[in-house]
RNA sequence: GGCGGCGUGGCCAAGCGGUCUAAGGCGAAGGUCUGCAAAACCUUUAUUCAUCGGUUCGAAUCCGAUCGCCGCCUCCA
């Protein structure tokens, strides 16, 4: 498979550091507000990867950090009068929970900074006995000239970014770039005891100590928003790569923002949906259908109306489902000796998906198959060997790796209850109803069902039914 | 000012030197089926890829210029 690596700037071919064990770290929140849905852009398409990488056969350790110290959270503390600490757990259940309902696959660890503040000052002694870091008055600086790649991933050159008007001006740093590994702390902050007094971590240290202490000091993938390639992952490879290893990450992978009428996303610009409020209206499937529709490196303008229409898009691959669901309960299967390995299909999946995630590649050729079995479906429809292996095909490519639908959920909703057996009732008496030309009472049975989200479909081989949430 | 990205049908979006008179989704139009619907299926919907030049036997794809849009350089996924 081949991955754009940010560092080299190209498409490169993927080869894990460990034969086929993949180390993988994607950058989380920073948890003192709900996430919006560009925020849920970097972790979908995270995900994805992840999903597609396991695909493949390859063991991935997953790794998202939880920073659960930083000035939002200590600002948002002093607003509402309470402590970090409730506000970072009270955001850190929100995005366990939003996670959870786009159908994002937990990492395998969540560190949290809190949690790892010694790693965090033995890295930043390390530094200082090398001579990359200095203490003033207890505020510790990376000094950015100690380390000859500064500028190798984001492609900027130290005096050039000098010269930029926009760098802080800080009396503290010998240099303007030079970046806090830990802060001194202010009065009424939370602080941790270090050989440098109280203080607190600077932002970037936390991935780069957390990334090497679960994943190891060489990672293959690090993944994170367009907007952390500088400073933060530039920083993070200084921290890293001055202390403690020759390479810090392999493979850098950086998504697209998420634009809404063609501005970027932000927080800081106002014009954001929380990834919770879309989750009112919208399914995961469809807002996961609608950023693999976009290729992961590309800037997607986000609309309402643009996930409308792939929930449009959806309901074709739901009413698939639907009919297999409906042709195994109907108890009509055979079985046969047909043969349907669908080989062409998984190989387009795979080479769009090897080809740097192409994800809107893959969904088009999920599309073109669900096409190529609707009709198959009309000409073996009750063949056991053809349902069998629709789903096989299912469940790996849309659902192990896309995370769009779930054959096995929509079963389990289809089969549970008493339900099923009234519904057959019902059409039963429309179907009479039909045959004595009442359709004032077949249309009744057809309407009322569907207020209650059961859509009847009739054909000449009798009446089916479907589920539509409401 | 420095660095990077983008401009493909009504909308979204792949394609990145020949199979492109350009995949797929949404939308629209017509048809098959049906009591009527729904679903499904079949047609149709870009001789053209921001513009202008150039390279090449051949360009949406490479190069240059122009126009337009966006992002990073400050917290940000």
């Amino acid at each position: 498979m081949k991955i754009y690596n940010t560092l080299s700037k190209q498409k490169e071919e993927f080869i894990p550091l460990y034969d086929n064990y993949v180390t993988m770290y994607v950058c989380g929140p920073t948890v003192y507000d709900y996430f919006h849905i560009g925020n849920a852009r970097s972790f979908i398409m995270g995900d994805m990867l992840r999903r597609y990488l396991e695909y493949k056969g390859y063991k991935v350790k997953y790794a998202m950090n939880l920073t659960d110290v930083d000035d939002k959270i200590i600002n948002k503390a002093n607003d509402e009068k309470t402590s970090t600490d409730t506000i970072a757990q009270k955001y850190i259940d929100v995005f366990f929970d939003d996670l959870a309902k786009l159908k994002v696959k937990p990492a395998d660890v969540y560190p949290k900074a809190t949690e790892h503040m010694n790693d965090m000052i033995e890295l930043v002694k390390d530094l200082e006995e090398k001579g990359t870091a200095y203490n003033v008055n207890g505020n510790v600086f990376y000094d950015v000239s100690k380390f000859k790649d500064y500028g190798k991933l984001s492609g900027k050159k130290i005096d050039e970014l000098e010269s930029g008007s926009r760098v802080e001006v800080n009396d503290q740093k010998r240099n303007p770039l030079d970046f806090a590994l830990w802060k001194k702390a202010k009065d009424g902050e939370p602080f941790w005891e270090s050989p440098w007094g109280k203080g607190r971590p600077g932002w970037h240290l936390e991935c780069s100590a957390m990334s090497m202490k679960h994943l190891g000091k060489t990672i293959d993938i690090h993944a994170g928003g367009n907007d952390l390639i500088f400073p933060h992952h530039e920083n993070e490879i200084a921290q890293s790569e001055a202390c403690c290893t020759d390479q810090f990450v392999r493979y850098w992978v950086h998504f697209g923002f998420l634009n809404f009428k063609e501005e970027k996303m932000s927080k800081s610009l106002g014009n954001f949906f929380t990834a919770r409020e879309i989750l009112k209206n919208h399914s995961a499937e469809a807002i996961r259908l609608l950023f693999a529709q976009t290729h992961y490196h590309a800037p997607l303008n986000f609309s309402k109306e643009l996930l409308e229409a792939s929930e449009k898009g959806l309901e074709k691959l739901n009413n698939l489902i639907d009919s297999i669901v409906e042709i195994k309960n109907s108890g009509k299967l055979e079985e046969d000796s047909n043969k349907f390995s669908f080989s062409e299909f998984y190989l387009e999946f795979e080479q769009a998906m090897d080809d740097d995630l192409n994800t809107p590649r893959a969904v088009a050729v999920i599309f073109d198959f669900i096409k190529h079995v609707n009709k198959l479906l009309t000409e073996y429809p009750s063949s056991k060997n053809l349902i069998h292996s629709i789903e096989i095909f299912l469940n790996k490519t849309t659902d192990d790796v896309l995370g769009i639908c779930n054959v096995k959920e929509n079963e389990k909703n289809n089969a549970a209850s008493l339900e099923p057996n009234l519904i057959e009732i019902l059409i039963g008496i429309r179907a009479d109803a039909k045959k004595n030309k009442n359709f004032e009472l077949a249309d009744k049975i057809r309407n009322d069902l569907a207020e209650i989200g059961i859509i009847l479909k009739d054909s000449k081989d009798g009446t089916t039914y479907t589920r539509k949430n409401i």
